[in-house]
DNA sequence: GCCTGTCTGATTGTCATACAGTCGGGCAAG
DNA sequence: CTTGCCCGACTGTATGACAATCAGACAGGC
């Protein structure tokens, strides 16, 4: 795992209309701390970091191959993600949830999930509909081909996407982004999911997308809340099971 | 503003039991980026810092009196907490809000917020119902009497407090505590805020204590999203009139 | 054999310094 | 007045260093 400084020719983009050049001319300044970050964020995210292993700052020096300070500035904005957790004079530790944290962060999803599926149906253009249509048609057949787990998460997250986008609330899109991140901590590599999960998800997913395309907001809410709740009963009852922080693709 | 490294012979525990202990004992080790965390947050908050400013490095290398290492990483964690926002090759700076990014912090609060109010209606006990009456009474006292605006907010904090601790969702807590410092950033020099915002709020606080009192948790709920909608509005207006991003203590 | 005091290596927390790259603004030339 | 160059101010990143702390090994005493 080498980061190239500079390696890519790519720019973040300092703001506005330049951006769009930016990229094209090739400029970088894509600080190599950003990269770091997806990196490391990445690598938790994927349980190559299991949960609760120590990150030590020595060794991801040698794997990244950039500098200490780098490293620790990329772990601070980790710890704030609440990915990771700074534990006084021993370092930075993959966060391993318990059932109760689990719990409480599936309850805060279905509070803002079922506002997004509200806001998807008031806000969202015709266009928008149908992008959650398509969406949705392509998740369930990923789900009934069982191309694997992998495939069903990309499929839920570009669904995810155009509900977060329809709603046309970028705070709520960062704050959602945090709650997944953290509580995907929970999908670990026993990735043995309850019986299907899977296709009770999608079951789930179609009560919304009806309930958008009808135009309802209180139903597409209502089966939005249903869903993360089904999802946080199979994802905290795997957790509670496989001992410690370690579930499944529950959602 | 001068932070003595390690000035108080104290030391931040390590766990568990000791924990107790160790502050008797007077140990500290509150690693010297947290406090200096404390003080530039503080700072913002309070705007002494204000909105847009630029935060250099070296200047706040003076302020302080901690290294570079220190502050640049306290600035990634006050980034990550959206207190601060930071542009490619130009460094910190105090983030300012727009009129719709503070429209879309107000919609998550009123969302989590009415969810609070539900919960506490829950989950908390007789002795906190209790707790959250006093705290409302000592507020109402605070606004009668016209204490100034920093003692109102300091009642509001408090009575805050009682319903997060009620509530018993520690991720609920963090999410809050950073939405609301968020949007204190519209709570700017211009403390004129609208005719007589607090009293209003004192009003409808007063039904959301009824409600809890009568243990509804939907009339709880309700009251708090309306609380927090009218807060929005006053905040949100202040801010579209006074110029940039500068508004009033709304909420 | 079990408990305790001590030593040591591994790591973090913090600092000082250095240097390239970039941005903004001033200054000079056309 | 516009264009282009130069400089100073900062950030982004790297390096080396040192004190403090913690965990575990080790040895000595009861």
């Amino acid at each position: 795992m080498t980061i190239m400084p500079y390696a890519k020719p790519v720019s973040e983009a300092s703001s506005g209309q330049v951006a769009s050049l930016a990229s094209q001319i090739g400029r970088v300044a894509a600080p190599l701390r950003s990269q770091v970050l997806e990196v490391l964020r990445e690598a938790i995210l994927s349980f190559r970091f299991a949960p609760g292993q120590r990150l030590i700052e020595r060794e991801l020096i040698d794997m990244t191959g950039v500098s200490r300070t780098t490293i620790r500035e990329v772990l601070r904005e980790l710890a704030a993600e609440g990915l990771v957790k700074t534990i006084p004079q021993k370092g930075a530790v993959v966060v391993s949830l318990t059932p109760e944290e689990a719990e409480e962060l599936y309850e805060i999803r279905e509070v803002l999930e079922g506002h997004l599926a509200k806001r998807f149906v008031e806000r969202a253009t015709d266009a928008q509909v149908v992008a959650l249509r398509r969406a949705f048609t392509q998740l369930e057949g990923v789900v009934e081909r069982q191309e694997g787990t992998v495939a069903v998460l990309r499929a839920k997250d570009v669904l995810y996407e155009v509900l977060l986008t329809g709603a046309g609330n970028s705070a709520l899109r960062a704050t959602l982004s945090q709650l997944h991140a953290r509580v995907s901590l929970l999908r670990a590599s026993s990735l043995a999911s309850g019986p299907d999960r899977p296709s009770e998800a999608v079951g789930e997913l179609r009560e919304l997308v009806e309930a958008v395309e009808a135009r309802d907001a209180r139903d597409a809410a209502d089966a939005m809340v249903a869903h993360v709740g089904a999802a946080a009963g199979a994802g905290i009852e795997a957790v509670r099971s496989s001992g410690h922080a370690l579930a499944t693709a529950a959602n």
